[in-house]
DNA sequence: TCCTCAAGTCATCGATCGGTGACTTACCTG
DNA sequence: CAGGTAAGTCACCGATCGATGACTTGAGGA
């Protein structure tokens, strides 16, 4: 990702490496603890560059989070599956393009502006609530119990990833599974198997 | 909170002040969000004053979060009480002093510095995991499901202040306590009168 | 080959940050 | 009332930040 004196001049490539490496950067550190410095300095560019392509640092942040949301891919399948895929998504699988940790526990990081809170939101509730919703049956508090059962997997991210509560970073899939499959029972009242 | 120009000289008084001060902006600003000549500013006093008295911006952040951990007061009582009660603590109660947020969360917001996770964890597993270890029985997997627990709360809180999810949003306390119960039951596999 | 236009660079600005040391002011004591 | 001491202030430093505009360089077409 170092500046290589014969590299093409390629205006697509350089923005989508610029995008890259923001992403990376904004979810590691911080939308203030990145500077616009930092990602030039990574693809190896100028930072001028950086102002010609996306405005402003908060044009560049928005252009990534938003590719970002598109890289997040949603399972589908059985809905008796899907706890448990959201669960190793959000939780278990390795987001190295952001430094380990999920989009979402990172992005939170950032939420400091308005519009990032806005952001997370949107993907919250479009992306893995939407989905969660499948699960819950009946009319009286369904997005509710949907909306709990996704605290409760946001929850477990964070306290693996950012907290680094000791049991919870030890655990593996298969010690969450079976309390996955109770609480789930609980919440939705039917049995999911996992 | 502006300066006065007849207070009195009175260094404990002034010390606490700036800590009130900077635990508000810290919490609702982040770290990096906040400057020391903020804080001062709050207090009406000149920003070398901060530096006179904790020595660094990270010395006043340190003692802010100090002070503010005496602040959280563990509930006790009967052991079926404790869920609801956490609940009410870390969602319900209103933390005007930390922006509206609990200080966790608001604490998860400046957890770009190392010093800052190891904090959070201490103040998660020393305080809350620790108090709601009491719930969990049995000797196989016992810290898990009381991690699992606080990572349901901590996410619930997450979701209704930081991410602004609807119905956890509109939802009161009387609309959580029925699921606390069923999810404690399913975790903790006895009944939680709530 | 040479010209053109876009990709990329360079120099620099103004603001703000954390931090330092010399200075001033107010209160307490003798 | 006088003077010492601590609380609080002032001026300033070096670094870094986002941002701007003029400049240079390289690749492709006529």
């Amino acid at each position: 990702m170092t500046k290589q004196p014969g590299r093409k001049r390629d205006r697509e490539a350089t923005r989508a490496r610029l995008l890259e490496c923001a992403r990376l950067r904004f979810a590691r550190d911080g939308y203030d603890g990145t500077s616009v410095r930092d990602v030039a300095g990574d693809v190896g560019v100028d930072p001028a560059l950086v102002f010609r392509y996306f405005g402003s640092k908060s044009g560049l942040f928005s252009d990534a989070m938003a590719t970002s949301q598109e890289a997040v891919v949603l399972p589908d399948g059985p809905v008796e599956e899907l706890p448990a895929k959201l669960l190793h998504q959000l939780v278990f699988e390795d987001w190295a393009e952001y430094a380990g940790e999920h989009p979402l526990i990172a992005m939170l990081r950032s939420a400091s502006h308005e519009d990032m809170r806005d952001r997370v939101r949107q993907q919250v509730c479009d992306g893995y609530l939407g989905v969660l919703s499948e699960l819950a049956e009946g009319n009286d508090d369904k997005d509710l119990r949907t909306e709990l059962f996704g605290a409760w997997l946001l929850g477990i991210g964070i306290l693996r990833t950012a907290v680094g509560t000791p049991s919870l970073t030890k655990a593996t899939e298969a010690d969450l599974t079976p309390h996955l499959a109770s609480v789930a029972k609980a919440l939705f009242g039917r049995d999911i198997p996992v």
